[in-house]
RNA sequence: GCGCCCGUAGCUCAGUGGAUAGAGCAACCGCCUUCUAAGCGGUAGGUCAAAUGUUCGAAUCAUUUCGGGCGCGCCA
């Protein structure tokens, strides 16, 4: 990967290495050496403590670890000059040209081909993989869009990514779901039949009875019980199905793969697992211990069990229901095994945070069939609290009253939806305000972004009308027709490729939003200096030299915001 | 009872071993003859929940306490 954090990070790697084999200092671990962008009132573009943790560790005291650093330093192509700080801190200074030619690949877009850090691995992402029971709604609406948008920085930092979503239509909450829509198309015959407490009352249900009524008039009311109920199944998880894809297809979410409960258990791939586990004497039958809190209706039972306790578990945990079925964890075992034996490089999956408690078991599960303790990583979602007037909307999935993502997404659209849901870390609590993401103010941090890129649009497109081309004249980008706030804005623009390492190493697109709101408010600071101050302005028609420098930032300032928007998949106008 | 996450400005959040802790909103004071004022500049605002420890150095790591959230059955 072609940038200079990397190669500055490898240079001071073989410097403690040389240091280390030639006995000068005592061992050191690398990880304590940090390279970091310079605060802004500090001179200097980089900085590292690697003099400070290095110079206490000199063993041999005929040795001038000063004139070392001196010289080596001076050997990097990129530094122009370098000072230790009071404290003990070394500061870099890029060299102009280096600057410029940064600048060049951004604005030829090059720095995309650079990054490889992903090496074409394969890697598979899970996430939403909400139960098939009703519409999508807004605890689903942050995986989702995390998931994706992770995704697409995973490809853009080099890897091949699969989209899936595993569909949990096996299991006792499809049967009630089953029996709710029968009861629901009975009641449309005024049946007197109500909903059991634990089932679901959901309009969407209603809707989908009558879709059964109107294609089918009074068929069911006296067909065989069994194959009525298998076909409402079927009906309901067709729908609901569609409904979940028409939802996604709002926020532009794209799976390249559906894997359903039902095709694993019918795979048998099961008994594989199985045997993998009783090989490793991980399976036994057994009685779980009486668990805390409400345990009102548990009494003790022989079952099989998974010995994830002896991996990363703190308890044993329950394959086969008393009544013969596999859990839901037993099919989501062998569902991660099917992955595992898909030739992916690696597995993620995005959770909400009301599964964190089922992690360990999952870990214990890939461990157990996996000896890569990094092959499967789980990230998690807190929740999102919509707020509304100033006060919290309340949701109960009892009564069936949650807010669906078409709610939402009806309310403020698709680009505020995708920019809030990963402008906070991913295991932070947001609180989604309605009120304020539809707003065309600063308030609004998308939009306040994407006014950025149409007001620098707008200038690219006098220059346009003037006849101004950037194009082949590259050679008059130099510094004197430059700002030092300009200078600055264009030193965070060729960071803009080591912003996608870390973004992507560390899973944390909200990085992205950071530095995106960074460069944002940079862009229109300077366009107002021009108010005041001729010299700001982009376009100076008698100095065309000092013009194409500031078109040539400009442009690739364009060019990092629509690479970013791509990522986080939201519009990029050109105008307002 | 146990596990995980969170606690940073009045509010919403960045920062997770480095230099004087940062943004935006809200408050107050300013800036449109101009390539988009849907914007910008300034002022003010902090015992980083608390305590102890580790370290040359702690918002960041460890231990404890207090507050908030999410979980903890053969559910999914």
């Amino acid at each position: 990967m072609n940038n200079y954090i990397k190669d500055l990070s490898d240079f001071l790697f073989d410097f403690t290495d040389f240091l280390e084999d030639k006995k000068y200092i005592s061992p050191i671990n690398k990880k304590q050496i940090s390279i970091d962008y310079s605060s802004n009132k500090k001179k200097g573009d980089l900085a590292t403590n690697f003099y400070l943790i290095i110079k206490r560790k000199v063993i041999n005291e005929n040795f001038n670890i000063e004139k070392e650093i001196n010289d080596r330093i001076k050997l990097i192509e990129f530094i122009d000059h370098f000072s230790i700080s009071k404290n003990g801190f070394i500061n870099f200074f890029l060299k102009d040209e280096f600057i410029f030619k940064s600048l060049k690949e951004i604005y030829n877009k090059n720095f995309l081909n650079n990054i490889n850090y992903g090496e074409d691995k394969k890697i598979n992402v899970e996430f939403i993989s909400a139960n098939p029971t009703g519409p999508l709604h807004i605890a689903h609406i942050r995986g989702a869009v995390f998931g994706d948008v992770l995704s697409s920085l995973y490809v853009k930092t080099g890897f091949k990514v699969t989209r899936e979503y595993y569909v949990n239509d096996a299991g006792s909450q499809i049967d009630k779901l089953s029996h709710s829509l029968l009861k629901r198309y009975l009641q449309l015959f005024d049946k007197k039949i109500e909903l059991e407490e634990d089932e679901y009352p959901g309009e969407y249900i209603i809707d989908i009875a009558k879709k059964i009524k109107n294609e089918d008039g009074d068929k069911w009311l006296n067909f065989n019980r069994e194959e009525t109920i298998q076909y409402f199944k079927n009906f309901a998880l067709k729908n609901i199905l569609l409904s979940i894809k028409s939802d996604l297809e709002l926020l532009n979410i794209k799976f390249d793969k559906f894997t359903h409960e039902t095709e694993i258990e019918k795979s048998k791939i099961i008994d594989e697992l199985f045997t993998i586990l009783d090989n490793k004497s991980l399976l036994y039958n057994g009685i779980l211990e009486k668990p805390k809190g409400d345990d009102s209706d548990w009494e003790p039972r022989e079952q099989l069990l998974f010995r994830s306790s002896s991996l990363l578990d703190n308890e044993d945990r329950a394959l086969k229901k008393s009544n013969g079925e596999w859990t839901y964890f037993a099919n989501d075992a062998a569902y991660h095994l099917d992955k595992c034996k898909r030739n992916f490089d690696g597995l993620v999956n995005v959770w909400g945070s009301d599964h964190i408690g089922y992690i360990p078991r999952m870990n214990s599960l890939i461990r157990a069939i996996k000896d890569d303790e990094n092959y499967l990583k789980i990230l998690t979602c807190q929740i999102v609290r919509l707020i509304q007037n100033k006060q919290k909307i309340k949701m109960s999935k009892r009564s069936g009253n949650f807010v669906t993502l078409a709610n939402v997404y009806s309310k403020v659209g698709k680009d505020p939806i995708r920019y809030y849901m990963i402008s906070t870390k991913n295991e932070t609590a947001i609180d989604f305000d309605l009120d304020v993401v539809v707003e065309k103010n600063k308030d609004n941090k998308v939009f306040y972004c994407q006014y950025a890129y149409a007001r620098a649009s707008s200038v690219i497109n006098k220059t346009n009308e003037l006849g101004i081309k950037i194009k082949n004249n590259s050679n008059l980008l130099a510094k004197n027709n430059l700002s030092v706030e300009e200078i600055k804005l264009i030193k965070k623009l060729i960071s803009y490729p080591y912003l996608l390492y870390q973004s992507s190493f560390f899973n944390e697109p909200h990085r992205l939003i950071n530095y995106l709101e960074e460069i944002s408010s940079d862009f229109h600071s300077i366009w107002n200096k021009g108010k005041d101050n001729i010299s700001f302005r982009f376009i100076d028609e008698k100095n065309i030299e000092n013009t194409i420098s500031k078109l040539f930032w400009l442009e690739s300032f364009r060019v990092v915001l629509k690479d970013i928007f791509s990522i986080i998949d939201i519009d990029a106008p050109e105008s307002m």
